[in-house]
DNA sequence: TTGAAAGCGGTACCAT
DNA sequence: ATGGTACCGCTTTCAA
């Protein structure tokens, strides 16, 4: 059997009460009680359950964190950073792959709520707003990384979206290009239509513009990248550029353009959002838009934590600026092109 | 407040003993009253505490993955087959990454046991044979997945490593190699070696033979694969075939090749270990041995909530057939070989 | 078929 | 400085 607080006292020579104090390290011990108590503890090994204290507590010191998927390297790289942070606060999370899915959603949310967890990460796309909004009422702490949403009012930390799209065009324009396309993921997120809508601004700044055929929103498998930029490529006058909104969907790019035996850049551009280990691993590596994925980590459990101990006034919403990483797949426009 | 047990009973007229019943469908419940309670948990929209449960219970329906790092492809894909899988049995998981560090493990596993998790399912090393002989003396349950513990007799599920390793060089072998060099994880680690054991078997079985310092262990970090592989590709009698143990180690060795602009495969054929998505979307694509990662994770739940529920008289040792992925990176040796 | 009550392992208030 | 004790929310005998 485990060894509870009982043992510890009655080892001790005294009451729960006191133990319970030395654990925790509050009201007034004497230092021979105190020292002779973690002399036991230490002897029996006494570990103190964490569930029993919720009980009364309320605290289970377990976060839960919800991303679309944690087998994406992505979602990946945040869940470390999120763990990281956490386990520094003395909190353990809890992974949930939504896959997506308003519903898997709900349902983790549900479970995680009888489970009694402190807080929550959220860093999938919800568009149920009924589902954050019964969030609100209950008051459950949430967190939003790499997600926006609007109608709520959350602490949320987050890449400026508009502005990594911008970058991301400004760049490809200085290189010559003025034919683009873009692999948007699903509109219905407001982080990718930030991204698109500050791409698509800076060509237009340039005055250029952008066919809407060319803007195409894809799932977020590679697949789906794969195929959209399949079709962008085999049109009549393909665009010399590609503004890929996740690593994922180019690294589709990479391999449409492999395909049709489209040399990357020098016949097409493809450049990326995200900067995981994809994008620098990848052949050409990509030029990227790098999302500071472990600061973001760290300050999205910084704020909810926070929001635990109630030392945040007001809600937060901290916008990092991204930056661009330029690898192999950006280059020269193609000065004259093969018309087929 | 949250709603209770007691909200419902009282509103229903009833004891909280009658509602707990009927929440867990035991006892005897007249219809009427299961539906009249049944209406009452719907309308107050009731969730039951599974802390207050576990308290009595001994089940918090939690479950602890320990692995090396969750941002690392091939445990993210493991993650996500645990979760599913655990999902599936009603258990939720708890991510923990170790950086291959028995600190970390050890203080991860600590934490785990006082929040009173039902097992802990281990995907990365742990040298220091007393943390796991504790866990066995407090009889905590455990499975290992892709590792493997001779000291322990826990349910485990793993790939045949030995027999990958040999299925590696048989391709190579197969297509004309004869000088080999293998970048091998740490030495220690029993699947690294058996890998490399396999390997050497079928080198030998050849009638050929490995030069010890063509062997080099590795961290698990790419860039130490590429350091490694950046060694032996400068040798004088340079392999023409490079084994890695994992697929981060190929990327390694692939950038390797390519800052020492060696052609893969026609100069230098590399063949990996994993398959993650990493493998598929390499330029050259990988040839891999392939580990059957979603299998390897379900089958490492079942066995664990076996053990859970007692329905395991003797401790199973599942052993799977690793198959090889011929993709890119594997081609005849070079007929001739500049000397340099 | 239903309910009273004794825990489960802690915390914290209130006496002493 | 210590200890007695009433919870926390639920499960599970044991009586009724």
């Amino acid at each position: 059997m485990k060894i509870t607080i009982y043992d510890v006292a009655k080892e001790a020579g005294v009451s729960i009460a006191t133990v319970s104090k030395v654990i925790n390290g509050k009201g007034k011990i004497s230092q021979a009680r105190r020292a002779e108590i973690m002399r036991v503890i230490e002897r029996l090994k006494y570990q103190p359950s964490v569930i029993a204290a919720a009980l009364t507590n309320k605290k289970t010191f377990t976060l839960g964190l919800l991303i679309p998927d944690i087998s994406n390297p992505f979602f990946g790289e945040i869940a470390r950073a999120v763990e990281d942070q956490g386990q520094r606060h003395g909190y353990s999370v809890v992974i949930c792959s939504t896959d997506n899915q308003d519903e898997r959603a709900q349902r983790y949310i549900s479970l995680l709520y009888q489970k009694s967890v402190d807080g929550l990460i959220i860093g999938t796309g919800i568009e149920d707003k009924d589902i954050l909004r019964r969030l609100a009422e209950k008051s459950f702490p949430v967190a939003l990384i790499a997600r926006e949403m609007p109608a709520l009012s959350v602490p949320t930390v987050l890449v400026d979206d508009f502005i990594g799209g911008f970058l991301a065009a400004t760049h490809l324009l200085k290189l010559g290009h003025s034919r683009f396309g873009v692999l948007a993921e699903n509109m219905k997120v407001p982080s990718s239509r930030e991204r698109v809508r500050g791409f698509k601004r800076a060509v237009e700044d340039a005055g250029l513009v952008i066919f809407e055929d060319c803007i195409q929103a894809c799932e977020y498998r590679m697949d789906d990248g794969r195929g959209k930029a399949l079709g962008l490529l085999s049109l009549k006058h393909p665009p010399t550029a590609l503004f890929c909104c996740s690593d994922l969907l180019a690294v589709g790019a990479l391999q449409a353009a492999a395909q049709l035996k489209i040399h990357v850049p020098d016949q097409v551009s493809v450049i990326s959002f995200d900067n995981t280990v994809l994008a620098s691993v990848m052949s050409p590596a990509l030029t990227a838009v790098s999302q500071p994925i472990e600061h973001m980590g760290k300050l999205a459990v910084d704020l909810l934590v926070k929001e635990l101990n109630k030392e945040l006034p007001v809600k937060q919403r901290i916008v990092l600026s991204p930056e661009i990483v330029i690898r192999e797949s950006t280059g020269h426009p193609p000065v004259m092109r093969r018309t087929i």
